[in-house]
DNA sequence: GCAATGTCTAACAAGTTTGTTAAACAAAAT
DNA sequence: ATTTTGTTTAACAAACTTGTTAGACATTGC
C-alpha cells in the first residue's frame, strides 16, 4: 500500500474535520460536510474514525495541547526579572492568540456545550499547569516580600491576563463587523494588547516603584 | 377562547425554549426538544412561531436587550465622582452577570456562529451605547485634565472591564468541575469581583492620588 | 343556536444525518 | 501466483428533524 496517499487521506479528513469544527463547533457540523471538504465519501470517515465524537475528540484534544506551551514558558526563561517576564507572556500569550483567533471561542464553546470535556483538560494539561502554578506563586511571594510588586494571588494574576487577552479575540467578530479594513483591525489589536500590558504592569508594580 | 391558557401556552413554549437555547445553543436546540420540555406537541410551535429561527430570534432580542439596561446605568447617575462610579458599574455589571451567567456564552457563542446576529445587536442598542461612549469619554478627558486618573479611552476601559467581568463566568464552568460546593464557588466569584475592582482602580487612579 | 375563528392533535412527508455493508480495487506477504 | 490485508466506493437503512395538513375541539360573536 502506499504510505503516503494513505496517510494524507487521514490527513485530509482531519485537516477539514479541523477547519469546520473551529468554524462552526461540534453540533452544526456534519459528517457529509467535513467530507465533503476532504474531498473523500462519507464513508471514509466512518472507516477511519468510526463515529463523529472520535474525529471530534482528536481533534479537541490536539487544540487542548496547544494551550499548555504557552503557559509552561511563562515560568521558564528565569533570566528576566518577574515584572519584565510578565510583560512578556502577556506578549507572547497574546501573539499565540493571534495566530489561532478562533481557538479560545472553540475551546470554551465546547466545554460549556459538553462538560465532560472538562475533564480531557484537566487530564491532558492539568499537573502541568499546576506545577507551573505553584513555582508562579513563590516568585510572586518573594518579589512581594521584596516591596517590588503588589501582593496578588498566582491564580487572578493568571485569570487577569487570560480574560484581557482571551476577550480581545472572542470579541474580534464584533470589531470585524464595525471596521471592515484588515489593517485597521490590526491596529485595534495591538492598541488591545497595549493596553492589557498597562493595566496588568499598573496592577502588579507598586507605586513607590514607578517613575 | 381563554386567553390565560393561550398566553400560558405561548409562555410555556417561550420559556422552554429560552431553557433550551440559552443552554446548548442554536443548532444543539431540537424543536422536539423544546416541545417536550414545554409540554405541547412540537406542531404547536410551529402554529405558533413557524419556524425554529422565529423562536430563537425572539429569545435573542430578548437576551440583547438585557445588555442594554446596565451600560445605560453607566452614564446616568452622576451623583457619584467618576472613579468611584466605575467601581459602582463593574458592582453592577458583575451582579447582573451573575443573575445571568449564561448569557455572556450565549450571545458571544451566538455572534460567533452567525454573524448576521451581530447587525441584531447593532440595530438594538447600537444607538444607545454610541451616545453613552461619547459622554463617558467626554468625562474621562474632564478628569484627565485635573490630574485625577489616567489617560484612558472610554473603549478600552470599558473593555477592560467587560473582558474581565464577563471572562469571570465564561470561564465558571471550569471553577464549578474543580471546587462543587457551592458557597466556595461563591467565595471565588467574589474575590474575582474585588480583584478585578482593584485592577481597574490601579489601572484609572493616578499614583500620586492613591493613600 | 350556529357560524366564524382560534387552538390543538395525530399523522404524515421530505430532507438530512449518522452509520453500515457488500463488493470492488490495491498492495503486501508468503 | 495467490492469499491476506488494507483502502475505497456506492448503495442502503434507520433515526431524527423540521415543517405541513386535515380535521377535532373549544370559544366567541351574533
Amino acid at each position: 500500500m502506499d504510505k503516503k496517499k494513505t496517510q494524507s487521506k487521514k490527513e485530509l479528513i482531519l485537516k477539514a474535520a479541523e477547519e469546520v469544527f473551529m468554524a462552526n463547533g461540534y453540533e452544526a457540523t456534519k459528517t457529509t460536510q467535513i467530507a465533503e471538504r476532504a474531498g473523500v465519501t462519507h464513508a471514509m470517515l466512518h472507516y477511519y474514525f468510526q463515529t463523529k465524537e472520535n474525529i471530534f475528540r482528536k481533534i479537541y484534544e490536539d487544540k487542548i495541547n496547544m494551550l499548555k506551551d504557552p503557559i509552561v514558558a511563562l515560568v521558564e526563561n528565569k533570566e528576566m526579572e518577574l515584572p519584565q517576564r510578565i510583560d512578556t507572556i502577556i506578549e507572547t500569550h497574546f501573539e499565540f492568540l493571534k495566530a489561532n483567533p478562533t481557538l479560545p471561542h472553540f475551546v470554551i464553546s465546547e466545554m460549556n456545550n459538553n462538560p465532560h470535556l472538562i475533564e480531557t483538560m484537566k487530564e491532558n494539561i492539568g499537573e502541568v499547569m499546576g506545577e507551573s502554578y505553584k513555582k508562579l506563586q513563590n516568585e510572586i511571594d518573594e518579589y512581594v516580600a521584596q516591596g517590588i510588586i503588589n501582593p496578588i494571588t498566582a491564580l487572578d494574576l493568571l485569570l487577569d491576563i487570560v480574560s484581557l487577552n482571551v476577550s480581545a479575540f472572542v470579541m474580534l467578530p464584533i470589531i470585524k463587523s464595525v471596521v471592515s479594513d484588515k489593517d485597521e483591525q490590526n491596529a485595534i489589536l495591538e492598541q488591545r494588547k497595549k493596553e492589557i500590558k498597562e493595566t496588568i504592569n499598573r496592577r502588579i508594580i507598586k507605586t513607590e516603584n514607578k517613575a
